[in-house]
RNA sequence: GGGCGCGUAGCUCAGCGGGAGAGCACUACGUUGACAUCGUAGGGGUCGCUGGUUCAAUCCCAGCCGCGCCCA
C-alpha cells in the first residue's frame, strides 16, 4: 500500500538512477523509430540553475518523452559551453586569492605576486572545470532531464576543438574569416574585446560639456563643440559641421587648435553633425567612438588612440596626463579648459553608457586588430532558409527579429584577448606574415614555401570567441569532421528550444554555419518560449534580488510540481510570472493523483494486460475510457503545436475535474454492489484509464507518474518512461455515454445547489421524484440511480408520471424537459423558494430578450451563416421552455 | 528614434469574430473509508478608453492612455 502521502525527496533520485541503469535515455535504443533530436542550448560551464534554465530544459525534456513514448528514437544531447570570459574570470580570482596574477609580460604590480604562464593557467582551468564546472550538469538530472548524458560534449574536447580548427581554417581559405583593423568594445578591466551583445547600454543622466576651440588664423574666434566625454579631447582628429549649416559653412576647409594637446585639426562637412544639437558642430575622435570611426573613415582624418589596455591614457598625450586614468583624466581635462577660459558650459544629458556585462565596468571602443567573420555573406543563406520556411519559428513572430539582426549584421569579431578557449590556429613569420593552418607543421610548411626557407614562427595568442564554437553545436556534437552514423541519422535536429535573447547568440549563428559546412539548417523549428519573472513582472536579477531560486521550489514542492507549474503557465508569446501559489497548487495535482492512485489499491483496480478497452458494456466505463482517449487526443495535439500550457491545461482538467470528481465516485456503488461482472469490469477499466493518465503525464511529472507505475502493478513489462504513448485515434469514441453521463452529472449538480442554496444540512436524505422526463431518458435515471442516490444524497427516487401532485412545500429544478421534484416540507422557506425561482425565471427572460432581439434582425438572418442562426434558434427555444417550465412550478406553489 | 508585445474576476493568466473562462485567494457548508496538500456550493468582470469595420466586436482596424521588452 502506498503511503498516506507523496515524498518526492524519497523518491526522485532513486529513479532517475534507474533510468540511467536501464538505459533510456540513450539514443539507438529504438532503431525501428524515426529520429527525433534536440540539442540542450549549451549551458556554460560556470552556471548554475536558475528559472529560465529550469523551464527551458523542462519544456525540452516534455517534447522528448512524449516522443520517445511514441516510438521515436530520441537523441537529447547535452553538454556545456567552455565560457571564455566567465570561467577565466572565475580562475583568475581564484588565483588572486593566492597571491597569483597572469603573467602577461609586464612586471607584477607588487612583489609579492607570483606570475603564471600560459600552458599552467589552461592546466588550472580544466582542474577547476573538473573539480568545480558543471554544477548545472547535475541539477538538470535533479530536474528529471533526459538527456543523453553518455554523449555529452563541451566545447574544448578535443573533437569539438578539431571541429572549431577545421571551421576556422576553412573559412580563412575561403576569405570569410580575415584580420581588420576596426574599433572593438574593449573591457578595460578583463583585458580583451567583447561582442555587442555583451555590452549592456544603461540609461543615466551625464553630463554634456561645451568646450570652445580656437580657429586658427581667425584671432578670438573659436567654435564650440559639445562632449560627453571630455576625456577623449586629447584624441580628437577632427571638427564636423553640417554641410547645410549656415552658421559654420565659412569654416569648413578652415582648421582649429586642439587645446590642451595644442594640435591643428580640420573643420570638415559631414552628415553626421546635427545642427539642432547642442552648437551643432561635434568633436571628432575617431579612436574611440562608433560614429566619429565612421566619420573619420569617410573624411580621411586620423585615428589616435589614446588609451592604454587599462583606459589610462598613453604616451601620445601630454606629460601630464600620461599614465591617468580615464574619469581622473576628464577632470583635469575639465579644469584645464575652464582655466584656459575655454568651458563655455556645462548641461545635464540623458544618456546611454556602454558597460561589461561581465565586468560591469565602461567598455572603452578601442582601435585594435581583431580576427572577423565575414557574418554579412554567410548570413545570406542563412537568412533565406527561414524566409523560405526551411526553418521555422515558433511563434512566428519571432522571424522578424531574426531578420532583423541578419539583415543588419555587422562583421563579427571572434578574437578575443584571453587564455582560456580556442587559440586561434596562426601563425605569423618574422616579418608579420601570417599562416593559418590546422597544425603547427602545416603552418611551417606554408612559411617554408612562401619564405622559401625554414623561419621561426610565432603562434597567435588570442583564442576565439566562445560562440565560434557554440556555433558547431548541432553538427560538431555529432562527430563533425567525422561522418559519423549519428551525424548521418540525427542532422538536422528537429527543434532548437531557447528564450528570445538567443536568437542573436546562437540560432543565428548556429544557421550560418550549419548551412555553410552542412549545406541544411541545423533545426527544422525554433521554438522560441519565454522569459520568466517574478510575481510583479520584473526580469529575475541578482542585484535586484528578486531570484527565484528553482531548486528551493524543488525542495519544497518537488520537481514534477515545478515542471508542471512550468509548463502549465508556457503560453506562447508571453512572458511567465512566477508565483510561489501556483507551484504550490500543482504540487497539491500530484497529491490529489497520488491518492487517487491510493484508492486505486485499496479497491484492486489493478491494471489487467488483457482488457480491451473497446469491449466495456458499462456505460460508465464507456464514457471514461472515450474521455481519457480525448484527452490523450488534446494533449498530443498541444504539444504537436508546441501549446504546453493546453497540454498541461487538458491533463489536469481531465485527471481531476473527469476522472477523479465524477468517475470514481461514479463507480463506487459498482465496485461495492452486487454484480461482480460489472465490477470486474470497472476494475479493469479504472485502472486502465489511470494507466492512460499515467502515461499523458510523464512528460510533465516524470517522478511520480513513474512511481505510480510501478505501485499499481508488481508485473509491468517495462518502466514507464520506455512504455508507449496513448493512441490518439477515435475508435474509442462513446457520444451516447457521454450524453448519458453529461446529463447524470447535470442531474446531480443541479440537486447540489439547491440544497446548498436552500440550507438543507449536507447528510439530510431526500427524496426525488422527476416530472415528465423523456421516454428515452427512463433507462438513464434507473441505471444510474445507485450514483444520484449517492452524490446527490438522495433516499427514494421515483421517475413520477406527468400529471403526479408536488407535495405542499416542494423545490423544483427544470432539467431540460423535466421537472426534479424535491419535498423539503417543513425544511424551506416557501417565500424563499419563489424568490429563487423568480430569479431563474428573470435569467432565462433576459437570455430570451437578447436571443428574440438577434433572430428579430434581418441582417442576422440574412448574413450570418446558417448554423449559427440555428444555433440560436435552438437556443431560445430551449430558453423559453425553461421558463415556462419554471413558471409551471411557480405556479404550483401557489401564490404565497 | 525604430520595432515587438501587453492591459480580461482581488492576484497570476487562458481565450480571441457568434453563449465571458481556469488556477490561486475569498465566503458558506462538510469526520459520506482515496485525498482537509480534500469535498460540495457560492460571490466577484460596462474584457484600458474613444471611434471605425461588421448582421454581430473582449476578439479585426485606427487613435489615445498606461506598462514592459528589444534594437539604435
Amino acid at each position: 500500500m502506498l503511503d498516506k502521502s507523496y515524498r518526492p525527496d524519497q523518491v526522485e533520485e532513486n529513479i532517475y538512477a534507474k533510468w540511467e541503469e536501464l538505459g533510456a535515455f540513450r539514443c539507438g535504443r529504438e532503431t525501428g523509430g524515426e529520429p527525433y533530436a534536440i540539442v540542450i542550448p549549451p549551458p556554460n560551464v560556470t552556471g548554475s540553475l536558475h528559472l529560465g534554465h529550469a523551464l527551458n530544459n523542462t519544456l525540452q525534456d516534455i517534447l522528448v518523452r512524449s516522443q520517445r513514448m511514441r516510438g521515436r528514437d530520441v537523441l537529447w544531447q547535452p553538454g556545456m559551453d567552455h565560457a571564455g570570459i566567465a570561467t577565466q574570470m572565475v580562475v583568475e580570482r581564484q588565483l588572486a586569492e593566492e597571491g597569483i596574477a597572469l603573467d602577461r609580460g609586464l612586471p607584477p604590480a607588487d612583489a609579492n605576486t607570483k606570475l603564471m604562464g600560459r600552458d599552467d593557467f589552461v592546466a588550472r582551468v580544466w582542474r577547476w572545470k573538473e573539480e568545480s564546472g558543471g554544477t548545472i550538469v547535475n541539477q538538470l538530472r535533479r530536474l528529471g532531464a533526459s538527456c543523453d548524458w553518455s554523449r555529452e560534449r563541451f566545447t574544448m574536447d578535443e573533437g569539438l576543438s578539431a571541429a572549431v580548427l577545421k571551421v576556422f581554417v576553412a573559412l580563412y581559405r575561403e576569405g570569410l574569416i580575415y584580420k581588420d583593423k576596426r574599433l572593438i568594445n574593449w573591457d578595460p578591466k578583463l583585458h580583451t574585446a567583447i561582442s555587442d551583445l555583451e555590452v549592456e547600454q544603461r540609461e543615466m543622466t551625464g553630463k554634456l560639456w561645451y568646450f570652445r576651440y580656437p580657429i586658427e588664423g581667425r584671432d578670438g574666434e573659436t567654435i564650440t563643440v559639445a562632449t560627453t566625454r571630455p576625456e577623449t579631447m586629447l584624441g580628437d582628429t577632427g571638427v564636423a559641421v553640417h554641410p547645410d549649416d549656415e552658421r559654420y559653412k565659412d569654416l569648413i576647409g578652415r582648421h582649429c587648435r586642439l587645446p590642451i594637446a595644442d594640435r591643428l585639426i580640420p573643420i570638415v562637412a559631414d552628415e553626421h553633425a546635427d545642427p539642432e544639437k547642442g552648437s551643432g558642430a561635434v568633436k571628432i575622435t575617431p579612436g574611440h567612438d562608433f560614429n566619429d570611426f565612421e566619420v573619420g573613415r569617410r573624411q580621411g582624418l586620423e585615428m589616435i588612440n589614446v588609451f592604454d589596455a587599462d583606459a589610462k591614457l598613453n604616451d601620445t598625450v601630454p606629460e601630464a596626463y600620461r599614465g591617468v586614468e580615464r574619469f581622473k583624466a576628464r577632470d583635469m581635462v575639465v579644469d584645464e579648459m575652464e582655466r584656459l577660459g575655454l568651458l563655455e558650459k556645462i548641461e545635464d544629458n540623458e544618456m546611454t553608457m556602454p558597460y561589461g556585462d561581465r565586468s560591469g565596468v565602461v567598455i572603452e571602443p578601442w582601435l585594435m586588430d581583431q580576427w572577423y567573420v565575414d557574418a554579412k555573406t554567410l548570413a545570406g543563406p542563412a537568412l533565406e532558409a527561414v524566409e523560405t520556411g526551411r526553418t521555422v519559428f515558433v511563434p512566428k513572430s519571432w522571424e522578424n527579429t531574426y531578420f532583423e539582426w541578419m539583415r543588419h549584421i555587422e562583421p563579427w569579431c571572434i578574437s578575443r584577448q584571453l587564455w582560456w578557449g580556442h587559440r586561434i590556429p596562426a601563425w605569423y613569420g618574422p616579418d608579420g606574415e601570417v599562416f593559418v593552418a590546422e597544425s603547427e607543421e602545416e603552418a611551417h610548411a606554408l612559411a617554408a614555401k612562401h619564405y622559401g626557407e625554414t623561419k621561426d614562427l610565432t603562434r597567435e595568442t588570442d583564442v576565439l570567441d566562445t560562440w565560434f564554437s557554440s556555433a558547431l553545436w548541432p553538427f560538431s556534437t555529432l562527430g563533425w569532421p567525422e561522418e559519423t552514423p549519428e551525424l548521418a541519422r540525427y542532422y538536422p535536429t528537429n527543434v532548437l528550444v531557447t528564450s528570445f535573447d538567443i536568437i542573436f547568440f546562437w540560432v543565428a549563428r548556429m544557421m550560418m554555419m550549419g548551412l555553410h559546412f552542412r549545406d541544411e539548417v541545423p533545426f527544422h523549428t525554433v521554438y522560441i518560449h519565454a522569459l520568466v519573472r517574478d510575481e510583479k513582472g520584473q526580469k529575475m536579477s541578482k542585484s535586484k534580488g528578486n531570484i527565484i531560486d528553482p531548486l528551493e521550489l524543488v525542495d519544497k514542492f518537488g520537481t514534477d510540481s515545478l515542471r508542471f507549474t512550468l509548463a502549465a503557465l508556457a503560453a506562447q508569446g508571453r512572458d511567465i510570472r512566477l508565483a510561489e501559489s501556483r507551484v504550490e497548487g500543482y504540487r497539491n495535482f500530484a497529491t490529489k493523483l497520488w491518492n487517487a492512485a491510493r484508492y486505486c489499491q485499496m479497491n484492486e483496480c489493478r491494471p489487467d494486460p488483457g482488457f480491451d478497452p473497446g469491449s466495456c458494456s458499462l456505460t460508465v466505463n464507456r464514457w471514461i475510457i472515450a474521455a481519457a482517449a480525448d484527452a490523450a487526443g488534446q494533449v498530443t495535439t498541444a504539444l504537436d503545436d508546441f501549446k504546453f500550457n493546453e497540454a498541461a491545461g487538458a491533463l489536469y482538467h481531465f485527471a481531476w475535474g473527469t476522472f477523479c470528481d465524477w468517475y470514481l465516485e461514479f463507480t463506487k456503488p459498482i465496485l461495492t454492489g452486487d454484480d461482480a461482472d460489472a465490477a470486474a469490469e470497472t476494475r479493469a477499466a479504472t485502472a486502465w484509464v489511470f494507466d492512460q493518465i499515467l502515461k499523458l503525464l510523464h512528460p510533465f511529472m516524470p517522478f511520480i507518474s513513474e512511481e505510480l507505475w510501478a505501485s499499481m502493478s508488481e508485473d509491468r513489462a517495462s518502466m514507464l518512461i520506455l512504455e508507449s504513448w496513448p493512441a490518439t485515434d477515435d475508435s474509442l469514441a462513446a457520444p451516447e455515454a457521454a450524453a448519458e453521463m453529461d446529463w447524470v452529472v447535470r442531474l446531480i449538480s443541479e440537486i447540489r445547489a439547491v440544497r446548498a442554496e436552500m440550507n438543507v444540512p449536507a447528510g439530510a436524505r431526500l427524496e426525488l421524484a422527476i416530472r415528465d422526463l423523456a421516454t428515452e431518458k427512463q433507462p438513464w435515471l434507473s441505471a444510474n440511480g445507485a450514483q444520484i442516490k449517492t452524490l446527490a444524497r438522495i433516499g427514494a427516487l421515483d421517475a413520477a408520471g406527468a400529471d403526479s401532485a408536488v407535495p405542499e412545500g416542494s423545490v423544483q429544478i427544470v432539467l431540460d424537459e423535466a421537472t426534479l421534484i424535491l419535498p423539503l416540507a417543513g425544511v424551506i422557506d416557501l417565500d424563499q423558494e419563489r424568490g429563487r425561482l423568480e430569479k431563474e425565471i428573470g435569467k432565462a427572460a433576459g437570455e430570451i430578450g437578447k436571443l428574440e432581439k438577434k433572430l428579430g434582425n434581418a441582417g442576422f438572418l440574412a448574413k450570418a451563416p446558417e448554423d449559427v442562426v440555428e444555433e440560436n434558434r435552438r437556443r431560445l427555444a430551449e430558453a423559453e421552455a425553461q421558463k415556462s417550465k419554471l413558471e409551471a412550478a411557480l405556479t404550483r406553489i401557489g401564490a404565497g
